[in-house]
DNA sequence: GTGGTATGTTGACATCGTCTACATTAGAGG
DNA sequence: CCTCTAATGTAGACGATGTCAACATACCAC
């Protein structure tokens, strides 16, 4: 809290007149992460969506450690909780034309991206470009329908 | 620090003759449970080994948030990415059998797994019973060879 | 002009991680 | 048995932090 009022220039306890409490600040943060993600994801369609998370991730690796990150209780802020939701359900939508099980392959994908943000962030993998993340999430296939595969 | 301490019956200083500072304590704390980790993959092979380790996210929530919480830097602690290598390289091993491009898929495989616990342990899916983690693991499939499928 | 609301400031408090200095304990070697 | 040393614990202090209460200022509606 401190840190943010003195990069604003203000008082150490102005922040408090914005924000309930340091959770807060954060939790408003995240919830403008999850709409730049949603932006970012935005028009893209399949694959191309997943490589536009991996990118959001890996160029605003601060934000989404934030969003992640565990430290905010979803429960405690809706608005945040709705945020995150949007951005899922486009991935969802990206599912919705195929067949069988839509919801876990949509849990299945965004798993996929989001591990593999993760992972790379946390510096778990030798690579890390673009050309990495393609191999890798050219490997997977979703059997979305009894025999249908995407 | 002083709540280790605490915990432990000791003075707020104590913890400072076994570990330098804070991060190191975390980082021991975080090296215990990779060891964990790779303990209870040991023995599986294939959708058991995700299973085990999505079993392990959510029993122990806490430890798995800090040895993926990107709070200890991996470089600074040459143990620490060790044992997360080791754990890794079960899963690799895994894949191994297999042809094509089993780096790939073992990062896509490590990759879903991962991102499908801090999915769940964030609260963002509504299941998150031991049925649900299934269903998500079994809609994907690996591309390993030109025309294989695992 | 007056009252109220939004915003900012000052000062204080408890807590935290960490440092320095000092005390205690236990074991090895004479 | 005595002494020296290393391991371990303690006390006190410092700066930084999140937060609260009290007070000040600015602006807008009536």
């Amino acid at each position: 809290m401190r840190e943010a009022a003195r990069r604003a220039g203000v008082s150490h306890n102005a922040p408090y007149r914005h924000f309930a409490d340091r959770e807060a600040l954060l939790a408003t943060l995240a919830a403008q992460g999850f709409e730049m993600l949603g932006q970012a994801m935005r028009g893209q369609t399949g694959r191309g969506m997943g490589e536009a998370y991996v990118r959001f991730a890996l160029q605003y690796p601060q934000r989404f450690r934030l969003m992640f990150g565990g430290q905010i209780r979803l429960e405690k802020y809706p608005r945040l909780r709705a945020a995150a939701a949007s951005a899922f359900d486009q991935l969802q939508a990206a599912f919705s034309a195929y067949g069988g099980d839509v919801r876990s392959a949509a849990a299945a994908a965004w798993s996929l991206v989001h591990g593999l943000c993760h992972l790379i962030l946390d510096g778990h993998f030798a690579q890390r470009d673009e050309d990495f993340v393609k191999r890798v999430l050219a490997v997977v296939r979703f059997a979305v329908g009894p025999q249908r595969s995407l």
